[in-house]
DNA sequence: AAATATTTTTAGACAAGACTAAAAATATTA
DNA sequence: TAATATTTTTAGTCTTGTCTAAAAATATTT
């Protein structure tokens, strides 16, 4: 039985191992989940121990199949709960996040392939996330940052990186949702913003927010 | 902050309460949750610390009215959650009890009145138990046990006091269902069965099978 | 390469929630 | 009512997951 504490161990290494790295370091893990090293040592022994985590003392960490398609099928769930939250319970983006946290917990294959069935199998979450299927396999996103986007050329915001509170709400403040064809006028070396240009308006957007937004052409 | 374990025990003690008892013995919350004495103690003691329950020592525990809204809203949820997996999802009702055992206990005021409006407001669970209200309040079952009723006299199965998994395959498997309309056609005094008559055929039950059923007339 | 800085691990402590065994209180029976 | 039985509480232990502080290993700088 894998605990809660372990699922989300294993969520925040299948995330950070996304980034193309090897071995997750102690310290990235720690951060991500807001915990202390000492912690996440305990922890990925424990996961090792489980056959779930390849580790070796002082050389990070990283999953073994067992270990990548638990992980996937934790954020299978949390992004299936997010669909519901937004598509049936009339939650907003932005609101879904901190309970989809709690649902992704709930054991049961049953629960989660009917939900899947009962929202027609989608493939993206309400933030452009693709849902990993049963086997834990993702249809990986074909959308590229805002900011590696020539000048003059346009796409589709398919997905936002960072799902914060924040952000989000920036988002909706400047009106700016998944699905708007945006069009990249004008870089500004000098802080990095961007000058864009949606159906509605133009807007100026600063570097944080560009790394953020990813378009597919 | 009510935690998980915490909010089993407030079950516990308000589904022991409703029997009529003034106050909860220690040995019976024990039981019905399947722990020991010792630390239905402890746990007793930390509600009463947070207001939750009356304790005399030796004498058995009761709910404040906090602790008895707090319990009403845990059992709010899994009964909302039951309707869902039923109405929803495909389950059948002797499959859904783990799963709300679970999902009861998700923190969102949110989420659990978007879900009673998402269900249009059902009154009662796949079992037949009233949920209760925002407020706690539960409609009183109007449903009487099958053992009360004069022979001859007919009633509409409302309500089946044991949900275990058991029980619910026995009824699956002599095509009994909530809304049925059953007819008591003779008592046997010998060893406390019922012969009783539904639409399509005739049927004789135990006592143990008897007691849990309740019918309104 | 030696010195310094950073990262990771170990050792030991703590809180929550559960348990066992023994003591204390209450109930029951003779 | 005294003796016995049952229930409840206390005292002390264990596990899980966390933490701090110190030690060990690895990286970086000079």
């Amino acid at each position: 039985m894998v605990t809660l504490s372990e699922e989300n161990y294993l969520k925040a290494i299948y995330h950070l191992g996304k980034e193309g790295t090897i071995a997750v370091s102690t310290n990235a893990i720690a951060e991500k989940i807001e915990s202390k090293a000492s912690s996440v040592t305990d922890m990925i022994k424990k996961l090792a121990e489980k056959n779930l985590a390849n580790y070796v003392k002082y050389q990070g960490v990283s999953l073994t199949n067992e270990g990548r398609l638990a992980a996937a099928s934790v954020i299978r769930k949390h992004r299936l709960w997010e669909v519901f939250l937004v598509d049936k319970l009339n939650f907003s983006w932005d609101e879904v996040h901190d309970i989809a946290e709690q649902l992704e917990h709930i054991k049961s294959l049953k629960l989660i392939n009917e939900l899947d069935a009962f929202l027609q199998y989608p493939t993206h979450d309400p933030h452009g996330d693709p849902i990993p299927d049963k086997q834990g396999n993702c249809s990986p996103i074909k959308s590229i940052n805002i900011l590696e986007i020539e000048e003059g050329k346009e796409g589709v915001l398919s997905f936002v990186k960072d799902s914060s509170d924040v952000f989000l709400k920036y988002l909706n403040k400047n009106n700016l949702a998944l699905g708007d064809t945006i069009k990249v006028l004008d870089f500004e070396p000098f802080d990095n913003s961007l000058s864009i240009e949606t159906k509605t308006k133009k807007l100026i957007i600063s570097k944080e927010v560009a790394q953020n937004l990813y378009l597919s052409l």
